[in-house]
DNA sequence: CCATTAATTTAGT
DNA sequence: ACTAAATTAATGG
């Protein structure tokens, strides 16, 4: 329950040249580089339901996350909040208000148990301005989560609350689990702070969902049983 | 350590 | 908003 979540304990690397979770940005990194990081990273990990960033905190590091899923989002009024996406393992945290501000705008949770690497925001800078590669493989995937929330975003403002709940069911099937079966890392009211509608109506589309065979519903278990009549619900609202 | 109960969270109407 | 169900924490043996 900590802010800074459990003691590192489990398979702990000692180096960023051994690390095994390089993949992307990190990968293109040479040996003095990874030194540059390792001389200043911290490993840890946390539970779930752990908030690893609030919104408002200096963003004095980039973390790196190398294991789980966590949802980015921020607060809005009253309990309600807003959630931008869900990030999967192998990116960055933090790297959208790397140069837009000294806060962080987003806040962090982990969705389950999640381990993390935590990169000097200095040396991230460093290796930025000294690394094309690198540079330009942070500037792919700022651009890919960019367009992509842009994207969602616009299009649900247009959308009835059927289309949305059919959109986020494609969201997490396409894009996060990449299988028409999965397990929701979400509550309902999560699921609705995703698609800006109420609790309420998440779990009456679901169950409408279910009943009409689109899908099969248990709990958070989801199975995508008629997929063109979803995609066809998400593109007509 | 396990079992029971209390408290909190989640789902459904 | 309210109730029921489920999950988690706390207590006592």
């Amino acid at each position: 329950m900590s802010l800074y979540g459990e003691t590192e304990s489990d398979s702990k690397i000692h180096s960023c040249r051994d690390c095994s979770v390089r993949h992307c940005a990190a990968a293109v990194l040479d040996v003095e580089e990874l030194d540059l990081i390792n001389s200043s990273r911290h490993e840890n990990s946390f539970k779930k339901g752990d908030i690893i960033i609030h919104e408002g905190s200096p963003n004095s590091h980039i973390i790196y996350l190398k294991s789980g899923l966590v949802k980015e989002y921020v607060k809005g009024n009253q309990e309600k909040e807003q959630i931008l996406q869900i990030v999967k393992k192998f990116s960055y945290l933090g790297l959208s208000s790397l140069f837009g501000d000294k806060v962080n705008h987003y806040s962090y949770a982990a969705l389950e148990d999640i381990s993390v690497c935590y990169i000097d925001i200095s040396a991230f800078h460093q290796l930025i301005k000294q690394n094309g590669s690198f540079g330009y493989e942070i500037l792919i995937s700022v651009s890919r989560d960019n367009l992509n929330n842009f994207n969602r975003f616009m299009k649900q403002s247009q959308k009835k609350t059927y289309g949305r709940v059919a959109d986020a069911i494609l969201y997490f099937s396409k894009i996060i689990y990449e299988s028409t079966e999965f397990e929701l890392p979400f509550t309902r009211q999560e699921l609705a702070d995703l698609i800006g509608i109420s609790r309420e109506s998440a779990t009456r589309v679901l169950t409408k969902f279910h009943e009409d065979g689109i899908v099969d519903l248990h709990e958070r278990r989801i199975r995508i049983d008629n997929l063109p009549l979803l995609q066809q619900i998400s593109k007509n609202g």
